[in-house]
DNA sequence: CTCAATGCATCGACAAACAATATATCGGCA
DNA sequence: TGCCGATATATTGTTTGTCGATGCATTGAG
């Protein structure tokens, strides 16, 4: 059973995630992954030079907000869903169940297939 | 509301949707897009520039193979699952199961939250 | 003191998706 | 006859996203 969720999969939604997370509450960086990790049964691995570039187009993007943690010693940069971050969110979510429904769609008759060409062994006949 | 989905959600899962279609039989490419098309209530438009170097990656990969009409007028190039093919799509299947449960676990939360927040308030990092 | 974990960040390499472009056949219509 | 849109495959250049590697600094455990 493979550890980690392909880099291909994850093209696309990372957004999605990203902006799923934070709104369950604001998150910085590192605490970010964590909480992806872990709501993905260890699934999903964020890299961080895939993360901060991520997190900096979306606040250049104005769907979240930064704000430095005001401490001496570790720096901790936290993060929040602007409301243009909650709506997207939204209709982003709505888009990914469209496209979810597509694939499953698709794939639903895989079931039915039989696993091997027919290769004189066990013939199955159901249709 | 939109009519296709975007660029970005399509990554990463193109191969796995061009696999599972070529899994109802063998299709060349053009009929392969209205497929596509038909299957997912015109939301995938998969574009030639899109799809051909798709369609021979999966057959440099061992996954399809190619063989064209026998025709003096249009030329149609047929791709067939290999076995190899059906294999890796039945892997692929499970892999976007995962994936996609873990999306929308992550978003299943997202109905209970507030449309939008009372104001902004200073992110109290909780937890 | 050393080392692993925490924490943010950038760089170059690589791959995928797309629009644009090219070529060619076919059927319908004026 | 000529034109055009649909059919059909393919490549090219551009852009974007992901990742591994690397860098720097702090903190706590051994």
């Amino acid at each position: 059973m493979p550890d980690a969720i392909e880099s291909e999969l994850l093209r696309g939604s990372l957004d999605l995630m990203v902006l799923g997370a934070l709104a369950q509450g604001p998150k910085y960086g590192y605490l970010l992954q964590k909480t992806l990790s872990d709501s993905s049964q260890q699934q999903v691995k964020l890299s961080a030079g895939t993360m901060y570039p991520l997190l900096h187009r979306l606040e250049d993007a104005g769907l979240i907000v930064s704000r430095w943690e005001d401490s001496t010693g570790r720096r901790r940069k936290w993060y929040e869903l602007t409301v243009a971050g909650r709506k997207k969110l939204v209709k982003q979510a709505e888009l990914w169940q469209r496209y979810a429904d597509c694939i499953t769609r698709l794939l639903s008759d895989l079931a039915l297939m039989p696993p091997s060409p027919p290769s004189s062994t066990a013939p199955s006949p159901q249709t």
